[in-house]
DNA sequence: CGCAGTTTTGATTTCTGTCAACGTCTGTGG
DNA sequence: CCACAGACGTTGACAGAAATCAAAACTGCG
């Protein structure tokens, strides 16, 4: 489904946006602040309900999309039906970088959760940043935070065990959580289903069942009703083995 | 080991450079063909024997690095001693993207066979960058690539057996080396170690042992003396499973 | 209520890792 | 020229992690 089939047009005042919160994307924040730049001229709103794409790998986008509200997820699929997700989408992330540049996404977006983005016409992104060194150098923050989160996901596929990478998933999902202020006495939103969890660390989802059963009855954390509570920080960062600590946020 | 410390600011003249033939990374050539431009004035040549640490991710490098010569792996190490390579770095490779913009690599790179780099410093590169919207597409095209590969990786990692991984990374080698004109006749140069296969596939060097051995008695490929042959193409590319042709070089 | 999508559980298989031994190659120094 | 050490590659027996298969319970939802 091309993005542009999707509501993209329909205007929005985005009340229950988190904009605001966001340290994790300030290109938008630097965008969107831009006051009656043509940025804000032609900005729109995308609603997508969940589980369903937000866009293929080969369609073409004229636009660059944020995400405002709601969890998505880039992935590959591959021709035996596998999927590997390459990352969890967050409110304030951009939906694929490479639509600052290129119409074509290169990877497969798909909604979790509802999920409403910001549509922003690429002409305009770009044109803001056309001598801007602050909007270089938020362009290169998130080249190297995605650089950070290749590297990590490559080290987790290959050189972890199950339990490792699940436990790393979910505290990695909980510390970018927190930076935007999303997480409540250590309980967040979590509407991924366990295939999601699966797709994401390269294995099955009757594994993934079995190493949550598992975590659960050790104590280690619980799930209720699409809600996250970490029970046990401590221990599930001793399972999820010291990675080098994320240098930015 | 710093980059500093071993032999920067020993100007080269390159003569074995094969930058003229590079597709890939033709920021480089864009810096590198600017007649008197600052950055002539300053550029060295970093020589590495093989085997050593180029950087470390922690260093604080002032440099932007570019493989002229040789071959180089960016990897990331673990506590338990175990390490994932990120990538192979090929003549014309930039050594870690981060140092455009920041001094930590941020991941460690290694030399395998002896290693030459040009030496640009940072502010000289940044300062091409600004204004010069060639420069701006030249790194998008940079950032694309490695987003490409990285994403690559993942799959792999995640999803493939260690016979569709090793197909894979040769491959994916033989079809980098052609861009570069390093290809004749369908052999490579190929400076790997089985543990170097190991750590980029994530699996244990035995095994890579065993499915080589298995892909020669197949007639397959060949490995003799450093250089590696593909004896049967279609075979391999059968067995790594049809991944998306790469958009661009 | 029924149905499709989930999650759980257990039995079994497959793949890859681990361990260990051995052979080869390469470079070094006497 | 030879002896040697260290890195590298191969091979086989075995162990362990996760996949596969299958069935049953649970969850939401129309």
């Amino acid at each position: 489904m091309h993005a542009a089939e999707n509501g993209l047009g329909r205007p929005s005042s985005c009340s229950q946006c988190v904009m605001a919160k966001l340290s994790a994307c300030t290109l938008h924040r630097f965008a969107s602040r831009e006051p009656g730049s043509a940025v804000d001229e032609r900005q729109s709103m995308l609603h997508v309900p969940r589980r369903r794409l937000v866009c293929r790998a080969q369609d073409s986008v004229e636009s660059v999309l944020f995400l405002c509200d709601g969890w998505a997820a880039s992935l590959r699929a591959l021709a035996n039906g596998d999927r590997q997700i390459l990352s969890f989408l967050l409110p304030g992330d951009i939906v694929s970088s490479a639509l600052l540049f290129q119409s074509k996404p290169n990877i497969l977006v798909e909604s979790i959760s509802d999920v409403s983005c910001r549509v922003f016409a690429r002409q305009d992104v770009l044109g803001l940043l056309t001598g801007s060194d602050e909007a270089i150098s938020q362009l290169s923050r998130i080249w190297m935070d995605e650089r950070e989160q290749a590297a990590r996901l490559a080290v987790d596929l290959g050189r972890r065990t199950a339990e490792e990478r699940i436990a790393n998933l979910l505290l990695g999902l909980m510390d970018r959580l927190a930076l935007r202020g999303l997480v409540r006495e250590g309980v967040i939103d979590f509407p991924l289903r366990q295939h999601h969890v699966a797709d994401a660390t390269g294995l099955t989802p009757v594994h993934v069942s079995k190493v949550l059963t598992d975590f659960k009855r050790r104590g280690l954390l619980q799930i209720n009703d699409r809600f996250l509570q970490v029970l046990d920080e401590t221990a599930l960062r001793r399972i999820a083995q010291a990675q080098p600590p994320v240098p930015a946020g």
